[in-house]
DNA sequence: TCAGAAACTGTCCGATCGGTCAGTTTGGCA
DNA sequence: TGCCAAACTGACCGATCGGACAGTTTCTGA
């Protein structure tokens, strides 16, 4: 793993877990074991580096959402099944992009991500349903991003195998959205 | 109102939006459009300060908790009815201690608030049951904190009525855990 | 009216923030 | 071996952080 991939991975845990406003360059590279100055060498801000932390998530979701342009949702289990491979996938980006995101405005990675929310919302036709269905469009994405993200809080730390827990997951998000 | 008090609510509304890492003494203080020094001399340091901002809410949760320490929780629907109460009236705090709190250990009243979540997962029966009831749980409570704080996100803020609101959440939870 | 308490302020402190820059080390290729 | 570019560093910058503290204004009850 080269360095840069390395503060890059550093970088996105630090960030979900501490938040981005919080985390200081320093910490970053401390954990990483090389100076401050050789963190900015590879990513010329802090902000870049942000943007290195989540834009692969940004453009694997784009790529999910794609065939959906053209040919509309279609069956929504197939779409969940894709939606939730990326939530385990990425489930580090979209709990910091889910908790951060509402607070790093004019942030342009951020921004990107928040015109993905939009259209996924589009997808499932939140804004043309009923109250209830856009609070459980809500609840599906904050909700599965919070628990992927806090096994230890509800002692899931023994979560015995990853199969179990993306059945669990499609059952729960069937259940809310399908 | 007492500027103690304006103090706490402007606080508790950008430790919810900024992050309580991101958000300066000196912020807090603009927007009240006093002193910093006014703000440490009615809260003597910025973590009494957030305290004081959640402090209230963990209070009243116990209230709800404590009939159930002895009963059991016997009727799901009706405790459900409570949670979401505390839910809409707590939103904040809630949304702030979902966000923020993995990040602030060894901060005491974030370590009140994750005791409260523990007792919370424990009259579910959440360790005692599958993996997808205690995803359901998760999902339940990071869901709902996140769907009531993000309402424009979603497009959300024409919601009329906070009973509206109120009985689709209800709904909703029940779905997931009732 | 006036004294004391409460509320509030400006100034200063050491530490840390994101970021710049000149200089040093390192690795690969001719 | 010599060389150059990439990788990396420490020193430094102005700004801001949480907080301490002495002094000033404002309120209030005797």
């Amino acid at each position: 793993m080269t360095t840069r991939e390395e503060l890059r991975t550093i970088a996105l845990a630090e960030f979900a877990a501490a938040g981005y406003g919080a985390t200081s360059l320093q910490r970053i590279a401390e954990l990483a074991g090389v100076s401050k100055s050789s963190v900015l060498y590879h990513f010329e801000s802090k902000e870049r580096l942000l943007e290195a932390a989540i834009g692969p998530a940004i453009d694997r979701m784009n790529i999910v959402l794609a065939p959906l342009q053209v040919a509309g949702i279609g069956d929504r289990r197939a779409f969940l099944e894709a939606f939730v491979d990326f939530l385990l996938e990425y489930r580090l980006e979209v709990n910091m992009f889910i908790n951060q995101g509402p607070s790093l405005v004019d942030v342009p990675v951020i921004e990107r991500a928040n015109e993905l929310v939009r259209r996924l919302a589009a997808f499932f036709e939140v804004n043309s349903g009923s109250l209830e269905e856009k609070m459980r469009f809500g609840i599906a994405l904050g909700g599965a991003a919070y628990m992927l993200c806090s096994a230890q809080t509800f002692d899931l730390t023994q979560v015995e195998t990853i199969d179990e827990t993306r059945a669990a997951l499609i059952t729960i998000l069937t259940d809310l959205l399908g």
